[in-house]
DNA sequence: GATATTATTGACACGTGTTATAAAAATAAT
DNA sequence: ATTATTTTTATAACACGTGTCAATAATATC
């Protein structure tokens, strides 16, 4: 890495701490450029350059952080489709829990920016890795063969991302969030899984049954 | 009405058609507030006191034009409950066709407000609507007897705002939107009708079925 | 008709994200 | 070491939503 790029680096690294500070201890409304620069010890031009805009500062925190549901779906080839696709909302609600007020506070932060392309660039993406999950399930035979593994997998995927929306805009604690998730795709899954499958996807539906009272 | 409450009522319906003439010609992105008072000719404090914010001002316009999701959903005590509730969603859908950019450029302007309260409002109204109608789906024998009405008219509520909240924010066109609803729907409803209502939930199901890769 | 209440106006200001511009500093290329 | 390129800085500015405040106009009350 050249030197420049290695200058330009330590800024972003400044930056991003600089901002997770201003967050954590003071709240997302207390981050503004101005003060972000002070803290950082730059101009008010330099994140800017960096980052190219407010948006993408809170980007780059949530990805510093790990924070990607796309990733978290990622295929691990393990047990049943149907199994990872349940503990990847287990996953994503430990990391909730994790970091409540901050992951929150940053989501919600870009999620009601005016940067369509950035949303959307996310929707895509979730909604890509769950049809490439339910490609897999299908070829596993964890699906009805007469299951339309593309418009499953966009099903799956929007649902996830409107639910994480209602997160982000403070509707939903971390535990609602996803309970309605788990029940929107164990609803429509429960229609589709075959034998292999159905077993876990009917544990993941117990564990959130709406009975009683 | 007084001669006081006359002239700002004729006030407010000259913004609110500015507002509707600006958004319908140049788009969202230019309606602000000092075009706004410019072009009902009318100065810049006074959209602030008839209409407090300009996410007010567009919360107007949605209720002028009688888009109200919760509405929508009021009981009509007709046929089954079932029924009524699936045909909120073609009601919905008739009217996102009937306008739709305008619809879902001012439903997002006012979801990607930083106004918290009016969309919780919003949302505790529409589930509120959705449990009652659950209620009296159990008691008219629509469910099976164990079922959870509050949390299953919650989980209705919710679905649908959270859906609506991507079709405000143009993920979703106002066809998905709708089918996104409604499969998130049956998927849970077909868990939990009693016979008497089956057939509905099935019928609406049928409609939205993932079949056919 | 005189007085009190209320609504609208105008001019200004604040804080915000973002951009413009030019100077200065740091680095790379020769 | 000199020159050329890239980054950062400083300062100002823009458009935006919103608020303040005094003055003015309209209406209501008596």
């Amino acid at each position: 890495m050249s030197r420049r790029e290695q200058a330009k680096e330590e800024n972003r690294a400044r930056i991003r701490a600089s901002a997770e500070r201003i967050i954590r201890t003071e709240g997302i409304d207390k981050l503004t450029m101005r003060r972000l620069a002070e803290d950082a010890g730059v101009s008010l031009r330099t994140p800017y350059n960096l980052f190219g805009s407010k948006t993408d500062v809170l980007i780059a925190l949530l990805e510093g952080a790990g924070f990607d549901p796309g990733d978290a779906l990622a295929l691990r080839d393990e047990q049943l489709v149907m199994e990872q696709l349940f503990a990847t909302l287990d996953h994503i609600e430990a990391f909730f829990d994790s970091d409540e007020k901050f992951y929150r506070e940053v989501y919600g932060g870009i999620m009601s920016s005016a940067h369509p392309d950035v949303r959307s660039t996310n929707v895509e993406r979730v909604v890509a890795m769950c049809q490439e999950l339910m490609t897999h399930a299908a070829a596993k035979n964890e699906l009805q063969i007469d299951t339309n593994t593309r418009e499953l997998g966009r099903y799956l995927g929007v649902q996830l991302l409107a639910v994480l929306g209602m997160w982000g805009a403070e509707f939903l604690s971390n535990q609602e969030s996803i309970r309605q998730v788990r029940r929107a795709w164990c609803g429509i899954l429960l229609q589709h899984c075959s034998n292999a499958s159905h077993r876990a996807v009917d544990a993941a539906y117990q564990s959130v049954a709406l009975t009683g009272s």
